[in-house]
Order: structure tokens, then sequence, then C-alpha cells
RNA sequence: GCGGGAAUAGCUCAGUGGUAGAGCGCCACCUUGCCAAGGUGGAUGUCGCGAGUUCAAGUCUCGUUUCCCGCUCCA
């Protein structure tokens, strides 16, 4: 099994990220400067493949619940919401470094002043503040502060009394909101793992107090779902429950998600149970009553809040890892992207067998037709293995050749990105074919050369 | 921020003081009836940046920037 060596990532890491380099998934920041650590950007592939799992998520979310809505609330809120929700107290960490062994400490979490390691003397104390600062207005004086988001959801929290007001929603309900988020970590990495802008699909839920365990239960199985919807292979998703230390300050009880990466298991999505913590700090900073009046019961209590949290990026992440692999092949590794065609950034490519009688025309006229509702590509450079080969890097599940007999009978060869099987489709089951693939997707057992040990 | 590693073509790298290189990829044409075949031609570099030493620096010295890995945290 491979080990990370020192100063290196992942052997399978690098590899991925080289093909999502090369194949315009994702690319760093400003790459022509040099690189601006900790963003990236989705090229053509990569920004399909995440447009794709954010539909799937808001499908499953809004679209497929009629007691969720949706929301898109602003980036930038007022300074005191960060003040409710804990973030500008909780965001700012005391840090001490120890002059000896170098390890870094939180200031408050120590009892003396050496290092608790190895007994060196620490520094002086540093703030590190997780929160973008910025200012409103053209003046940078302290009255015009502000935060980017370091979270999405307390869009939805201060919009809680709004939606109630206007969408006749009745609890239990949920709010739906897919958004960027900042954190100016200090210790990003792993590719697009942990990013300093980031992208967040977060749906609360707003439940009867005492009901809140049962809706806990009920999302985590839902969210579990979710991942297996995404083709992703099911031994490598755990759910991790935190221990009492390890829950947040709003949180009552918390359940994350795992995947196994390259680099370990990691957090992919949280289900956590918040209480009626936060709508409750918002009614004392804002001084505006947020509970909620349950008609049917003459009931009037503040909400208990579910939190499914994902993150988008990792998702993507996760789909991306999941679906590399490598073969032998002949001359070189086969590389292949065994990304489920549900989200898969290109859905068929389309090729003429040779240049020569009128195979690029007609292969162009199928294009046409199918582009109307997948994304397909059309390419005739190159021998018809290279271009198959292409499409496996893109993770395009299905290849169609137009060749000599397309003429006389209405068919195409259809090559499968998974078995490499090729078989004979009439042109016009070409759209149901890749329609029912996009439901009902199964993704192979094989085994990854690159897989690690288990911790 | 601290410690370590690194920076040469799109990618992977070679080049240890003397004219900037290879493989792969990319583009065009030829060839090609199904898994990265072959041929011909082509484009692409202030060797991260700035000083210094030297007749001469990708190469040696100093500085600097950036990225990567590790350290507290989380989506």
């Amino acid at each position: 099994m491979a080990k990370p060596k020192k100063n290196k990532m992942p052997p399978k890491m690098e590899k991925l990220m080289s093909l999502c380099k090369r194949r315009g998934f994702i690319f760093q920041s400003s790459e022509i400067y040099g690189g601006q650590s900790a963003c990236w950007d989705f090229g053509p592939l990569g920004v399909e493949l995440k447009n794709n799992i954010k539909q799937l998520w808001w499908k499953a979310m809004v679209q497929e619940n009629e007691n969720i809505v949706g929301l898109d609330a602003s980036i930038i809120m007022h300074p005191t919401v960060w003040e409710a929700s804990g973030h500008v107290e909780g965001f700012n960490d005391p840090m001490v470094d120890c002059k000896e062994c170098k390890k870094r400490w939180r200031e408050d979490m120590l009892d003396g002043d050496k290092c608790p390691d190895c007994g060196g003397e620490l520094t002086d104390v540093r703030q590190f503040n997780l929160m973008f600062k910025t200012h409103i207005g053209p003046v940078e004086d302290s009255a015009s502060v502000a935060y980017l988001r370091p979270e999405t959801a307390q869009g939805i929290y201060v919009n809680f009394t709004n939606v109630v007001n206007s969408s006749r929603q009745k609890i239990p309900f949920g709010i739906a909101q897919i958004g960027k988020a900042f954190r100016n970590e200090i210790t990003p990495g792993n590719f697009i793992f942990r990013s300093r802008e980031f992208e967040q699909m977060e749906m609360q839920f707003f439940v009867k107090p005492g009901e809140d365990e049962h809706w806990m239960n009920y999302w985590r199985e839902q969210r579990w779902a979710f991942h297996q919807r995404l083709g992703i292979r099911q031994d490598r998703l755990r759910w991790h429950e935190h221990g009492p230390d390890e829950l947040a300050h709003y949180a009552r009880s918390a359940y994350d998600i795992e995947y196994k990466f390259p680099f370990g298991w990691s957090e992919l999505e949280g289900v956590h149970n918040r209480t009626d913590f936060d709508l409750k700090r918002h009614q004392e900073f804002s001084g505006k009553d947020q509970s909620y009046f349950d008609q049917p019961n003459n009931d009037r209590f503040i909400p208990f809040i579910i939190e499914t949290s994902a993150g988008c990026d990792r998702t993507m992440l996760q789909v991306l890892a999941d679906a590399y692999e490598e073969e032998p092949g002949e001359k070189e590794n086969r590389i292949v992207m065994r990304i489920s065609p549900l989200v898969a950034p290109v859905k068929a490519g389309i090729f003429p067998l040779t240049k020569k009688d009128g195979m690029p025309e007609r292969a162009r006229e199928i294009y046409e037709e199918l582009r109307a509702e997948f994304n397909v590509f059309y390419d005739l450079t190159g021998s018809i293995g290279r271009r198959y080969r292409r499409m496996d890097e893109a993770g395009t599940p299905y290849c169609i050749t137009v060749d000599g007999d397309t003429a006389a009978d209405d068919t195409v060869t259809v090559r499968h990105r998974d078995s490499m099987e090729q078989e004979r489709v009439k042109i016009g089951d070409l759209k149901n074919m890749i329609r029912d693939a996009m439901v009902n997707y199964k993704r192979p057992d094989t085994v990854d050369i690159f897989d690690v040990d288990d911790e």
C-alpha cells in the first residue's frame, strides 16, 4: 500500500490533481501570478460537475420535499449577526507558539506559560480571526466594518420570520440554501478539501422542541441516501458521532458523514441538532420576536433547528476521488473516472469512426439532436481509441460512434466506459439509454490500486 | 504565523559555470473499420523575481516572492 512520503501528499491526490488540471476540472486560482493558496477555479468540466451536484442536492431538498423552500441570502450581513452567532468571539482564537518545539497552542486552553509538550517557553499571544474582514463604503473606519459570512446558516436564521410570514409554511419545515462562505483558515489544504472560499449546501429544518431527535434520525437517513444516489462506494462512507468534548457551543447532538479520502477519513457534511440556540440569540440581539405560533394547538415556542450542512467542494472532491481509477493498459495505465452519469460533466462523446463516407456529417446530426437535452461532446481528432480514452478521463459514461453501417440501419456503436464493452444501438434509442443510466447507475466493484489502509 | 521541501515548455522531468533539452500532450495534414498505432510538419521558455561573484550564471552566493507538506480548526 502506498504510504505518503515526507513533504508530499498521497500519490493518488497528486494523480487526481494532475488530471483535474489536465482535463479542465480544477485550476489553482490566479495561477499565472504564482497561484493564490487555498483558492480554486473550476474549469469547463469542473463547473459542469459542480453544477450537477448542486442541482441534485437542490432537487433532493427543495423539489422533493413540499415542506422545504429555498433561499439565497447575501454574503455580507449586518455585523451584529456575527456577534449573535458567536463567531466574533469564537472565531477569534488567541494562539501561542512554543519557542522550543514550534508547536502551536490555543492560549485559552493552556494552564501555564510553558509548552505542555516539551516545557519550552511560549511566544506572546497572537489573535487569529477566522473571518474575512472588509469595510462598507469608501472610508475605512471602525463604524463601517463588515465580514464575509463564515457560514451560510445565519442567512437562513435571520430570515426565519420572513419565510414563515411569506411562504405559509408550517412547522416542521425547512429552508435550503447553496452559497459561498469564507474562512481565513490557518491550515488550509488537501486540494479543495479545505479552502478559504468555499461553497456550502445547507438545509435548516425547524421543528417543535421535543421532536428534535426524531427529525435528527430522519435527516441522517436522508443524507446518507444522498451519497448513495451520487454513486459513491458505500464502504468508503461512515458516520462519526461527536462526543461531549467535540460538540460545538450550539449543538445538543451532532453526526458527521465521513468519506475515506486518499488522505484519510474526513468530514463531508454534518447533521446537527442546534436546539433553539440560534433563534434565541437572534431574538436577544435584534430585539425581534423569533417565536412561532402553532395555531391549531394554541402553542407558542422558539423552534429547534436540525441542520444538514454539506460542503459542496468536499462533495465534489469525494465524487472525483471515488471515481478516479487506473487500470493496467498495454502501453500505459488507463485512467478512468467512474463518475455517475447523473452528475458526469459530459454524458456522451459522439464520434465519426473515420472522416470518410459522410460519417462526420451524420455524427454531427446526432450531436445536435442530443445536446438539446444533454451535455455531449463531438470529436473527430485522433484514432477512435484515443478519443475513447480522452472521454474516460473526463468521466463520460458513453461513447457513440458513427460507422459505415450507420447509414444503412440507423444504428451506432455505443461503447460503455465502465465495462469497455460495445453494443449496437438504434439512434432513436440513445436518449432513453442516457436518461435510464442517470437514474439506475450502479458503480462497478473495482479494485483501486491507490487505495489507502484503514486507520 | 512557525518548521521543512520546492520553483526549467501545458504535464513529468533532465541539464553541477560555456549556444535551452527529452518524453508525453497540443495544432495541421496524411494514414487509420473500434481502446492512448504510425508518418510529416508546427507552436510553446526573460530557467519564479531581484541583486552579487565571474570573461561567462538555469547552475555559485545573498535577498525576496509564491506554492506544497506538517502544526490549532472545520463544510
